[in-house]
DNA sequence: TCCGTAAAGTTGGGACTCCAGCTTGGCGCC
DNA sequence: GGCGCCAAGCTGGAGTCCCAACTTTACGGA
């Protein structure tokens, strides 16, 4: 701790990402954690230039990127501050299905997205037990999607939730549908996209040549409600882009 | 037309707006009506400063907001080019039901939400007509929604949909729900949030004291599937707000 | 004590510059 | 014709400076 490449305020930063982030970081860490109350205010340009040893480009840039996560807010001639009980869970989702059907091209086209599903018991690994808040090996229900765009498989997804979530499911849904019935009790929800680029090892499953562009996902941290992902979609022959939401940090 | 003041790009731009916002909004523009066509090449930075007689910073911060809503997309050493068949569709959703129990405060105080509901049929007044793309007075289902927070009623709600979308529904549901349900069906749902700021009227029903500040909205329009909203909730002794999303350009 | 004004501080917009790392295209060599 | 290499161009990060408009604070006069 406390080596001069890794300052206090640098934990959790690699020392090769852009200076403005690990101000970001920084500053979100103590707003998470409660070192920052709402409606505390921020360092403004100046004093994090002082502060972090940074030009002012990073400190407003930093500061930017705070506003745009809902983080802070900025008010003119007086300062940022933190907002009311920001709202900063880890939450995963994957709403694929929900999404495609709407302006996208499938839709253009007249093409019907449908899905099939298959639920099985397993035991939480550690990451999946971590991200659900659950014990090692304790019961999950994993549940693997193959959603299809006009017939044809579009996607593969697998979700995991607690077991006890899914016993009074009679049958899985895409996450939008299972949420709002499930109600409060979720907490956390993780989704994994396995067709990746490049996984030649999942295009036969795709019915698509091996090493094609197939999907192509950046998973974030979801903020509250605030989806940070953007996905292309090629098929060979055609292409589908969709837009679950832009990168916050450009 | 042609005028000093207003070059044809800034067409639907008043001249008091930043002037990264009036490259913004040519170059959208452009790709909206279609003169800039999925993967055609944007100007550098260097030729945006040349072509709109900006400076470098408001060249960046245009191209910024753009890749920021989707419609472009950088590529290094390379340029900005337009996306594949950007998304850009006016799709009104209102989600608060969805979206309250989830990493609220409502959920941090264990609150629960519920919500009544009630259905009927109604005839397409021109707003809703053109939003849903109807004819005027064309059959649509009105269902008012009572969102409760805790038991106590936290916001008013009212959807329209073609008529025809609703006969298969036996009961209403918050849009999530019913997305998926409907499926490609849908191309453009409108809800309007009754109670606004400040709108004494509404409170009897909210059974809050008149004039009390119930509920921020800012609507905004919705490019494909990214939410641009924020809204606060204010009830007399309790403060929620929720984070939909962030604006998109600070 | 109260009020009005002036000064200091802050945000958001903007211009200009520099640089590392990446992509692209063209040129020359084989 | 094909290949490799280099230069030019571009993006993203970063620094510095300036300004208008706004808020807050502090001071001095009534």
């Amino acid at each position: 701790m406390g080596n001069p490449e890794n300052p206090p305020w640098m934990a959790h930063v690699a020392s090769s990402d852009p200076v403005y982030l690990r101000v970001v970081a920084d500053i979100r860490r103590q707003i998470v954690d409660g070192s920052l109350l709402p409606g505390a205010p921020i360092p403004s340009r100046a004093q994090l230039t002082r502060k972090y040893g940074v030009g002012e480009t990073a400190a407003r840039h930093a500061l930017r990127v705070l506003a745009a996560e809902g983080l802070i807010v900025g008010r003119v001639g007086s300062g940022h501050y933190v907002r009311a009980k920001p709202v900063l869970l880890p939450l995963y989702r994957w709403r694929s299905h929900d999404h495609v059907p709407l302006g996208t091209d499938l839709q253009a086209q007249g093409a019907r997205t449908t899905w099939d599903w298959r639920a099985e018991p397993a035991e939480a690994t550690p990451d999946i037990a971590h991200r659900l808040r659950l014990d090692e090996s304790a019961p999950v229900t994993r549940t693997r999607y193959v959603f299809r765009g006009d017939g044809r498989p579009v996607q593969l997804a697998t979700s995991y939730e607690p077991a006890e979530f899914s016993a009074t499911e009679e049958a899985p849904r895409p996450l939008a549908g299972r949420l709002s019935s499930l109600g409060v009790k979720i907490t956390e929800v993780v989704e994994e996209v396995y067709a990746r680029v490049p996984q030649p090892a999942e295009s036969d499953v795709l019915a698509l040549p091996a090493g094609v562009h197939v999907l192509h996902v950046e998973r974030t941290q979801w903020a509250g409600d605030r989806p940070v992902e953007t996905s292309d979609i090629v098929i060979p022959g055609d292409r589908f882009r969709l837009v679950y939401s832009h990168p916050l940090h450009p």
